[in-house]
DNA sequence: TGACTTATACCGACTAGTCGGTCTATTTTC
DNA sequence: GAAAATAGACCGACTAGTCGGTATAAGTCA
C-alpha cells in the first residue's frame, strides 16, 4: 500500500474519532497525515470514498487485534466469551477518542445521508459480532441452554452495550462509566449461563 | 416562547437526528422551520448556542413524555423499572430518526470539540438516568439486594444499552435489532432481582 | 385620544471565509 | 522513460454569521 494512502487512513481513524466525520475536513486529514491534497484525491476519489475505506480498514485493524488477543486459548467457549468481554474492558484506557469506535461514530452521521458509509459501518459491526456469536453458540451447546433468545441477538447485544458505553464515556468524559457498563454485561452473561454461581454473590 | 424560536427547536430535533449536528446547516434549520435566517440569529447567537438550547429542549420534551407514561403507577418499584423498559421498547417504532436520541447523536460529534454541547448532552442523559436510578434504588431495598454494583451504575447501564441499540438500528436499518437488545436488558434486570423466576424459562 | 418612543420579533441580501474537488507540474519508482 | 505517486495553487459552491431594515405591540406623555 502506498505510503500516503496508509498515512491518510491512520489519520482518518484518529481525526474522525475525535471530531466526527462531517466536521473532519479533507485538509484536516492531509495535515494530520503530512500529505498534500493532491495525494488525497489520487488515492480516494472523494471524501466519502475515504470514509468507506476507513471503515474497511477499521475492520482489518480491529480484526487483527482481536484475533491476536489471548482469550481464544480457553477451551470452554463461555470462558472465551467472558475473556472477550474482559479484553474489551481492558481496552477502555487512555483518552476517549483512543478507545472509542470509528464505525459507531460514523454510522450515526451517515446512516440516513450516505448508504455506502452506513453499509461499511454496518458490515464492520455485524462482522465483529459474528465472531462473538460463534463462541456464544458453542457455549449454549456446551451448557445445554435452550433459551428464548438467539446467540446472534446476544452477540449484537454485546456490541450495543459497548457502543452505548462509548457514548456514556463521551458524555461524561469518564472511561470508568463505560467500564461499569461492561461489568454489567459480563454479569448478565454469567447469569444466563451459570445462574446459580452468582446468585449468592449478588443477592442476599 | 416566540413562534420562530419554537419552530427552530422542533426543526433541530428532526434535522439533527437525521443528518447529525455538523452536517446540519443553519439554512437547513431555517428551511425546515419555515423561518428566515435573520430570525435564527435573533434567537440564537450561534449555531452552537442552538445546539445547547436543543439539548435542553430535548430534556424538557422527553422529561414530559416519561413523566406522563403509565408505568409510574405500579406500587412495586421493580415493576416501575420493568415498565419503563417496556415503554422504551414500545417507542422503537417508525423510522430510525424518529425514535433515536438527539443528545446521544450530538455528543458523539461534540464531546471533544465543543464542551458546552457535550455538557448539555451529558446533563440530559445523566438527568434521565437519575430518574431510573430512584426506582432501581427503591427496588434494591424492597428486594433486599446487597449487590456489588450500584443503582447508579445500573441506571447508566440502561442508558448505555438504549444508546447502543440506537447505533445498531442505524447500522442495520432495523428497529427489531434494537428491540432485541432492550429485551436482553429486561432479562438482565429480572435476573438480578428475581434470579429464580427466569432460570427455569431460559435454562434446561 | 393621538403622536412619539421603546422593545421585540422577523426578514433576506450580503460578506468573509471555508470546503470538497480539480488541474497541472514535479518527483519517485521500476 | 513510462507510470505511479506526490505536490500545492486554484476554483466554484457553500456556510456561519452580519447588517440594515420592516412590522407589531406596548408604554408614555401631551
Amino acid at each position: 500500500m502506498p505510503a500516503a494512502r496508509q498515512k491518510l487512513l491512520n489519520a482518518a481513524l484518529a481525526v474522525i474519532r475525535t471530531k466526527g466525520y462531517s466536521a473532519t475536513t479533507v485538509d484536516d486529514l492531509c495535515a494530520a497525515a503530512g500529505v498534500a491534497k493532491g495525494s488525497f484525491f489520487h488515492h480516494f476519489k472523494s471524501k466519502e470514498a475515504l470514509a468507506v475505506a476507513a471503515a474497511d480498514y477499521w475492520s482489518e485493524i480491529t480484526g487483527a487485534l482481536f484475533a491476536a488477543a489471548p482469550y481464544h486459548t480457553h477451551a470452554d467457549p463461555l470462558d472465551r466469551v467472558l475473556g472477550y468481554i474482559d479484553f474489551r474492558k481492558s481496552l477502555l484506557a487512555g483518552k476517549v477518542p483512543e478507545f472509542t469506535c470509528l464505525v459507531g461514530t460514523m454510522v450515526q452521521e451517515a446512516f440516513e445521508t450516505c448508504p455506502p458509509i452506513r453499509d461499511a459501518c454496518g458490515a464492520s459491526i455485524t462482522g465483529h459480532a459474528a465472531k462473538v456469536e460463534a463462541d456464544l453458540a458453542a457455549a449454549m451447546t456446551r451448557y445445554g441452554l435452550r433459551p428464548d433468545w438467539t446467540a446472534e441477538s446476544l452477540a449484537l447485544h454485546t456490541q450495543a452495550v459497548l457502543q452505548g458505553a462509548f457514548i456514556l464515556a463521551k458524555a461524561t468524559g469518564s472511561a470508568a462509566v463505560a467500564a461499569a457498563s461492561v461489568d454489567h454485561l459480563r454479569r448478565y452473561i454469567e447469569l444466563l449461563f451459570k445462574p446459580t454461581s452468582l446468585k449468592k454473590r449478588g443477592h442476599t
